[in-house]
DNA sequence: CATCATATAATAGTAATACTATTATATTTG
DNA sequence: CAAATATAATAGTATTACTATTATATGATG
């Protein structure tokens, strides 16, 4: 799998970025070093001034790749759903049975992110605490419809409509196959900020808890 | 109820406010208002300075009632929560039976909300949709375990805890009842956002829809 | 190897934001 | 009526989120 991805690119949509930040040292640099300082200081104090200072460019340069730091965590965002949905078809893909299929990608989608080599500038483990953490603010503005209307959020639609569809596979008279989805893709993110902040609201404790609380949850939804 | 609960104020922790905007009429101008306004513009674009204008006050005035936005914020929600507490505890109260207590819980805090003439000031309803779409921002800051240690939420928890009890009285040997609570209360507001702006992540369309999805998902779980 | 294009860096500037501080003017209360 | 308190008006600051312009470095092509 580590040699089969090495040649993957993740194709994120060209109008979130103004210039293709694979195409340059300087791109990969502003994803790098952008991961690590919206992890150290939270989305709200990053600001593009502080991450030029920090991979010693300048405020203007980083600019020419992303017009705002909004499409920059859209990108990144994107980044890690288009990896996570990569990890989720590989895995599930000779899987014939449906039960045994959507068990599968359960586990992909709630399991604790591990580092993949594959890509060496982008640390996943720190893109999916952003992803818990900030992922929300990139949806609930006042842009949203018109951005889902420019695309900027289809890898993750089109994430959820893949685990919808094996809902549908394993249980055709279940009536909230995308519900379901959506509730699990979300609800993991959610279940992972309680643990770290609010662990009188979940029984998710240790790593493999969520994903025993989702599968118990979709699966005795669909046998019933 | 509407009776009685003109009586009742719903208490907010003193250190959201700088001054309890419930104590002046100034202050009431202040909530009312800036319910209108958030959900008019978003939270984003939301500053005191353009609220001081509309209420015809001074921002200098509003820093008087609340620090910063963010505490005025945690103050409509809090507000949210506790009046939403209120009517889940009234509406459950003499309900014996716990699969019943439990149906009528899930009923109140999924289904879709109704003006309350109790609070002449309050529009519940767009409080419902600021909760909805700014609610997440509240507590995914860097600040989170400083605020919640200072007890900033408080209510939401209790929330929480009540309905996590109920879950626990019907059925004492599900293994994650504080998990399925939270994802009740969180994945509602999740399903009542995608209803209006990604329509096909979820199948909840019409007004009783997350209601029915919730019960039938919570009940599934706790009978197999 | 010269030149031409492009990427990057440096500098400066702007409007808006998120406040703080000070003073003036109402309004309430004792 | 005086004193305290609430509100309003004004001004000021550091920071943010950009845009624009110019300078410099790199690299590709003829």
């Amino acid at each position: 799998m580590e040699q089969l991805l090495k040649s993957v690119k993740i194709a994120i949509n060209e109008n979130i970025y103004v210039k293709d930040p694979e195409s340059s040292d300087l791109g990969k640099r502003i994803i790098e070093e952008s991961i690590l300082m919206i992890n150290e200081v939270g989305f709200e104090s990053f600001t593009f001034k502080k991450l030029g200072i920090r991979i010693k460019s300048n405020e203007s340069s980083i600019y020419r790749y992303f017009e705002n730091k909004h499409k920059l965590l859209l990108y990144l965002t994107s980044w890690y759903w288009g990896w996570l949905e990569y990890q989720l078809v590989f895995a599930t893909n000779g899987i014939q049975n449906p039960g045994e299929k959507l068990e599968k990608a359960i586990e992909i989608v709630t399991k604790t992110t591990v580092e993949d080599s594959a890509f060496s500038h982008i640390n996943e483990i720190l893109l999916n605490k952003i992803v818990i953490n900030e992922y929300s603010k990139s949806y609930l503005t006042k842009e949203v419809d018109k951005e889902n209307k420019d695309g900027y959020f289809v890898i993750y639609k089109r994430l959820v409509n893949r685990i919808s569809e094996m809902i549908n596979n394993f249980n055709p008279d279940y009536k909230y196959p995308s519900s379901l989805a959506s509730t699990i893709l979300e609800g993991s993110l959610h279940q992972n900020f309680l643990k770290d902040h609010f662990s009188s609201l979940t029984d998710c404790h240790a790593k493999e808890d969520p994903t025993h609380y989702f599968l118990h949850l979709a699966f005795s939804s669909l046998k019933s």
